[in-house]
This record gives structure tokens, C-alpha cells and sequence, in this order.
DNA sequence: CGCGGAAGCC
DNA sequence: GGCTTCCGCG
């Protein structure tokens, strides 16, 4: 039994997720707040990740596949969020294989430009004290979509082909009740800048949950609607209203 | 292209 | 610690 994210997948998605979100207070803290810091690589990856149709990376054929489709682009733009004038996609790419002790991302062999996201490590690297999370991953092994050759996807079959059995990283603060122990919750406050961290509003949330591949948008939203009605109480809950769509939605410093 | 060591920056 | 910069190697 590992907590909300339940493999089990229904039917049912409600159909007004897309317009209220809720989220426990503290996945709304900016990634500067006191305890986080500036913006990671893999936010800004996966912020991008979430605006649908971009030119310049996209999902995969594969579960936490991305390909870039344009890596000087892609390089300058995080030169941009970054600071650095002169960034480039050696440079970049040089911090992607950093990466790769962590396991958080490797590199999908013999694509170009294509990589792939380990969620599962993603969080247990950088939220490593989360309660739930430990009876989450070791029982399932740390990935959960073993039955899936590497080899498989030369073809960009998009969907049923990954069907995680713990779904994405973006989920997995809903697996952490915040029940008996507030302090331990407050030491996460702040710790989710891919959550809240994102250049400005909830708009963005709803972007990035549009998230990976595929189902994911329909585990969550069966996710959502049985916290809603179970445990909504024992959570801090916050409704985020989704801004269908702001003419201004380019406030972020990708246009110059 | 993709890799990883090495040094440097903040 | 998380890159950034540079670079030699395959």
C-alpha cells in the first residue's frame, strides 16, 4: 500500500480540474524563501517540459524522455534565467551529465539530444526525508517501469506505452499527509521549487501539471478528486484558480 | 556528439 | 552544492 499514489486507475477524471487545483500550503512557497535556493536546471527543464508545443524540448516517446529539440535555444534561454550571457550547449549539457551521479537524469543512448528523468530520484535526492516516500519507492523498486525495454521506443509511440504505477514527481506531495507532525511539514516548506518556484503564478502550475507523458493528468485528477472528498480536511489546502489564459502569459524573461 | 576531469565561481 | 567554463578524448 503506498499512500494516495495508488496504482489503481479509474475512469473518472473530474472534469473541472483543469480549473481548481488544490495544493497543501506549503507547495506554494517561492523557491526563494528561506531554505531553497536559486533555480535548479531540472525546474527549468521541467517548467519548459509543461508548456505544451514548444520548439524548443519536448516529452518523449518514453516515460521521463525529453528530446531537445533545440539545444542552443534551449542553452540560451537558461543562460538567461541564469545570468550567464555566454551559455551555451556544451555548457549545459556539461551540467546534465552532472546529473547523472545523482540519477536524476540520464542519457538515452543513441538518441540525440534525448534524455530521460529519473523522478523517483529526482525527489529522493533532493527531498530525502519525506515520511511517505520511503514506503513509496523501496517496494516498488525505484522504477517502476521495468517492464519496459529501453530499446523499445524507437518509434515515438505516444501513448499506454509507459503507464507508471507511481505517477510523476509533480504528485508525489500529495503522498505526504500532513497529519501528526506539523513541523516535519514546515521543513518541507520551501523545499518544492518545481512546484511553486515557477517564474510567477499558478497559471504556471497548471502548465507544469500538464506535465509528462500521457495519463498523468488523469492519475491526477482521480487523485485530486478522492483527496478532495476523503482527506481534504487533514490537509492545508489552498485552491489554486487556473487562469485560462493571460495575454501577458509571456511575463517571463524568455522574451526579450 | 557525448563524456568526464579539473578548476573556478557564488 | 550546483553549476559554469574549459578542454582533451573517443
Amino acid at each position: 500500500m503506498h499512500c494516495c499514489c495508488s496504482s489503481h486507475m479509474g475512469p473518472l477524471i473530474s472534469p473541472s480540474w483543469s480549473q481548481t487545483m488544490l495544493f497543501p500550503d506549503w507547495a506554494y512557497k517561492p523557491a526563494w524563501s528561506p531554505g531553497s535556493r536559486q533555480v535548479q536546471l531540472w525546474h527549468f527543464l521541467l517548467e519548459l517540459l509543461g508548456r505544451d508545443g514548444d520548439e524548443v524540448i519536448a516529452w518523449g516517446g518514453e516515460w521521463g524522455e525529453f528530446v531537445i529539440q533545440d539545444p542552443e535555444q534551449l542553452a540560451k534561454l537558461w543562460g538567461e534565467r541564469k545570468g550567464k550571457l555566454h551559455m551555451n550547449y556544451d555548457k549545459l549539457s556539461r551540467a546534465l551529465r552532472y546529473y547523472y551521479n545523482k540519477q536524476i537524469l540520464h542519457k538515452t543512448k543513441g538518441k540525440r539530444f534525448t534524455y530521460k528523468f529519473n523522478f523517483s530520484k529526482l525527489i529522493l535526492v533532493n527531498y530525502p526525508n519525506m515520511p511517505c516516500y520511503q514506503q513509496v519507492i523501496p517496494s516498488e523498486s525505484s522504477f517502476p517501469y521495468s517492464f519496459l525495454s529501453s530499446e523499445e521506443s524507437l518509434y515515438r509511440t505516444p501513448v499506454y506505452k509507459a503507464q507508471p504505477s507511481v505517477s510523476h514527481s509533480l504528485m508525489l506531495p500529495y503522498c505526504f499527509p500532513k497529519s501528526s507532525s506539523f513541523s516535519q511539514v514546515d521543513t518541507y516548506q520551501g523545499q518544492f521549487p518545481f512546484l511553486s518556484a515557477l517564474p510567477s503564478s499558478a497559471a504556471n502550475l497548471s502548465e507544469l501539471l500538464r506535465l509528462p507523458p500521457f495519463s498523468s493528468t488523469l492519475q491526477f485528477g482521480q487523485t485530486l478528486t478522492s483527496w478532495q472528498k476523503k482527506r481534504s480536511a487533514e490537509w492545508c489546502l489552498n485552491a489554486a484558480r487556473v487562469i485560462s489564459k493571460k495575454d501577458d502569459s509571456d511575463g517571463q524573461e524568455e522574451k526579450v
